[in-house]
DNA sequence: GTGAAAGCGCTAACAT
DNA sequence: ATGTTAGCGCTTTCAC
């Protein structure tokens, strides 16, 4: 790496002070220095092909125009779209975003922020709020910047972007019950989360408003917002309670684990039972049968979180404790998408 | 942000010299320096809190102990396994991988490895790959670290790890032939990446190996590695040659943009037509129906990609010119993955 | 074995 | 409008 331009190099070659170099090329301060001035030291710096160096930048001015991104799983087809939309927003701006995965583990969790926050990052925004969460609750006493996304806390603390995860839920069973359902359970994600909770919450409403009887409506929680588990407690359900003819999935892998599950035991979906997903993540609508599911629109949810941070950042650059915001829920509108895994129970309940 | 403990209030407090608090807060310095001294610094670190700065130290020792990752498109669900691998590798190194998304697009990927560059990342893992790539040979000459992943260059700059293609295609086309099929088509990926080449070229070399004519194993290509664009390159390769009864799409979304494909003119897969996938990658076995496939250890890949890194890293950590290693070409063994989505022809030709 | 001093590259007072 | 100076927090000579 031949050694690369600094800022007195480019000074030396324009014939100023450092100092001088500085304010040219900086767009808020570049008018207060002559117009030739600058233009030469421009000049000089394409010339050297200089760039600044955004460490030595971030030590003076403690803003590294980064932000720490925690993710619990990549590999969950919900939050690369997420990540696209937060990207969008932050690359205007001029701000990068580190990308962390957690993989649902607490010690990496913290490992990763320290890290970030070792890095000067300005802020972060965190897709793996837990309903407790020692790690929030640690950052709001520091102050640090902090927008939560799709999932939050129980104490509310940081503004949240979510879907409208309540009204998702209530599509579904409306749908369901539309379609003749009265037994319709629901595979709940796992209570530590939030998103968890609010669907598990809207799920009962839904069922009460449909004034199916709670023992028709069994609620069976998945251990993780994934295939395989989601597969566990689908068995479990279905032993339990056999009569059930439609599942609301806390999301879209437990919804594909009920899939197999129902394979495997020789039932077929929608014929003995009826599935609905959350997220309507990339490849549902490949499945067998393609998944009916509540469509979250992650890329905006992605977008707004940046922006919500964007906006908490340029109030507070220095970090002040003046003036907390009240933390703002930010929900953004779902939608039934209605595919093969939905249909009308075989033997209607009369 | 109650502004963080700095090695001077660790070294105040433990009354020694900063510098002697630096020596003693490094594994690699510490036994200069009595352990009982060394002791009372931890101690006080500990109390305090402290934790690096690590833009301080990266501006001062010029190494960041981060790394800068560039993906193509992190939707693809190829890329997150090779996330996670190179993550795996890199924190147990006290190293950090930095994200970035280029969305196949020249300029932002200019930018963000720009970006990178100025926040002092000490290399690259680039799976942006393409035949002609000026950026690479920008940083090849710059002498930037970088070691490629699953995509390399026509030139040879920079190591690289990628599955084993050219064996992955022969195992796709054998296990065709000895199904039966003699008509077998290539649906290729984009012609600018090597990934398209080599699959491509083993194409033919297997097709020849069956003794199968040219004019029955017809290539198409499809104009990017997505679902969208394969679909269009099927259209194309079923209007010119309708007589194939076998596909070896350039990787799964192309395999699935054939499906789709296929399923629009009535032609059902495998019965029809069987088509096979490449990668392997996650939920391709929901697919309708599930995919055979060539399953490439995406995670190894990243994991290797972090260790040859890595490697380069610390045997030249001042990115000396001097001994630039050869750079070697590391394929990992591939196999072939049967599923729903071949058989025999219908009608054999006899 | 420890302290003093220098300096990585930059920007923000404070001059002039 | 520009130059001078100082210092962000750290590590690394160089003394002793």
């Amino acid at each position: 790496m031949s050694s690369r331009a600094t800022i007195s190099d480019v000074a030396r070659l324009a014939g100023v002070h450092k100092a001088t170099a500085s304010r040219a090329l900086n767009p808020a301060t570049s008018s207060r220095v002559k117009a030739a001035t600058a233009r030469r030291v421009q000049q000089a710096a394409r010339q050297l092909g200089y760039t600044p160096n955004a460490v030595a930048r971030s030590l003076r001015t403690s803003r590294s125009f980064t932000v720490g991104v925690l993710l619990p799983d990549l590999t969950n087809p919900l939050f690369p779209p997420i990540v696209r939309g937060i990207e969008e927003v932050l690359s205007v701006q001029g701000y990068t975003a580190l990308l962390s995965n957690t993989d649902n583990d607490d010690d990496r969790e913290r490992a990763q922020f320290q890290a970030l926050v070792d890095r000067q990052v300005d802020g972060f925004i965190i897709a793996t709020g837990l309903r407790r969460h020692p790690l929030l609750e640690g950052a709001f006493k520091a102050g640090v910047p902090v927008v939560l996304v799709n999932r939050g806390t129980d104490k509310p603390m940081f503004p949240l972007v979510s879907g409208d995860d309540a009204t998702g839920v209530a599509l579904a069973v409306d749908h369901l019950a539309e379609l003749g359902h009265r037994a319709i359970a629901h595979l709940a994600g796992p209570p530590g989360l939030t998103t968890s909770l609010v669907r598990t919450r809207a799920f009962r409403q839904a069922s009460q408003a449909h004034a199916l009887p709670a023992e028709l409506t069994p609620v069976v929680a998945s251990a993780a917002y994934e295939e395989k588990a989601g597969a566990r407690a689908a068995e479990e359900l279905l032993d339990a309670h056999p009569e059930v003819t439609a599942i609301v999935a806390g999301n879209d892998l437990i919804a594909l684990g009920a899939l197999h599950a129902l394979r495997a035991r020789g039932l077929s979906c929608p014929q003995d039972v009826s599935v609905i997903g959350f997220n309507d993540m990339r490849f549902v609508d490949e499945f067998q049968p393609p998944l009916t599911s509540v469509r979250v629109p992650h890329q905006e949810l992605g977008a707004e979180a940046a922006r919500l941070l964007l906006e908490q950042l340029q109030s507070s650059p220095e970090r002040s404790h003046s003036r907390r915001p009240i933390p703002k829920i930010v929900m953004l509108p779902v939608r039934l998408v209605v595919r093969g895994s939905t249909a009308a129970p075989r033997t209607r309940t009369s």
